[in-house]
DNA sequence: GCTACAACCCGTAGCCGCTACGGGATCAAG
DNA sequence: CTTGATCCCGTAGCGGCTACGGGTTGTAGC
């Protein structure tokens, strides 16, 4: 095996990902099968590692496993294929704002139960008020 | 049984919960196991409709499974716990607010990629630049 | 009363994206 | 050559449901 070659607990290490989450990626298809020394241990060059790093940067970015294979086979040398990854990236986008909408609606409905907290006089607690509500 | 009593069914459907998930909820002990006809049909009564709606309430404001067991007991009257109850709160808005907070940071990532696809004359598609950076 | 069919029963398996466990094999440093 | 770190593989678990399938019960119409 050449010398740059890594182990995958470098690997996994060099890319900030769990060594067990690189075998799964490997069972899903995600990361291709690397060449194995001769006791079976697996042995990786530097293109698995920028591999997974780009694999992690877009889980970072929320995107989900299929949607990270087609980007991965979007971003092979010589597609052309800037138009669909920027539509996929902005399909994401989307469902991100929703999820920002989401979020915020529900914490200012929370802020508003805990908020109530603090005037006095109140028979029930108005958080408890909140979730029992019949609306 | 009761002239007011509901079958899984309808109470499902009055809570706007799905069937299988009220099965759910008494398996892990959220919702109580309910009174059964002759048969073995479940037969439910109104309170079992409030704690439901309660459940629901808290899911759809982002409470755990945990949390709202929590909650659950909290909420039986005679127990003071107000402060409890918005503490649990109030550490709920914050893990709220830290999840807003990486969605609109990964947001503006997105955003931002998307946009430098609208100018031309770059080599490679920005988002998968983005996705591959060596950062 | 009888038939049809909706609604229910239960157990189990699957979803996503990992993470953990355990018992054994292999690798590298001293 | 020994030791201890690292790796192997398969399997099971997490949260929070959802779906499936084959069998039983409930109920409305005739």
């Amino acid at each position: 095996m050449s010398a740059r070659s890594l182990t995958i607990g470098r690997l996994a290490e060099s890319a900030g990902v769990n060594l067990e989450t690189v075998r799964y990626y490997e069972r899903i298809g995600l990361m291709p099968a690397p060449a194995r020394t001769e006791g079976g241990h697996r042995s990786y060059e530097p293109e698995h590692a920028q591999r997974l790093r780009f694999i992690r940067r877009s889980r970072e970015l929320g995107f989900g496993i299929d949607a990270i294979r087609r980007l991965i086979a979007l971003s092979e040398p010589g597609v052309q294929a800037c138009c669909e990854v920027r539509d996929m990236a902005q399909d994401h986008i989307a469902s991100v704002d929703a999820k920002i909408a989401d979020l915020e609606r529900l914490r200012t409905v929370l802020k508003q139960a805990v908020a109530d907290c603090s005037e006095g006089g109140r028979v029930r607690c108005p958080v408890i008020a909140e979730l029992g509500s019949i609306a």
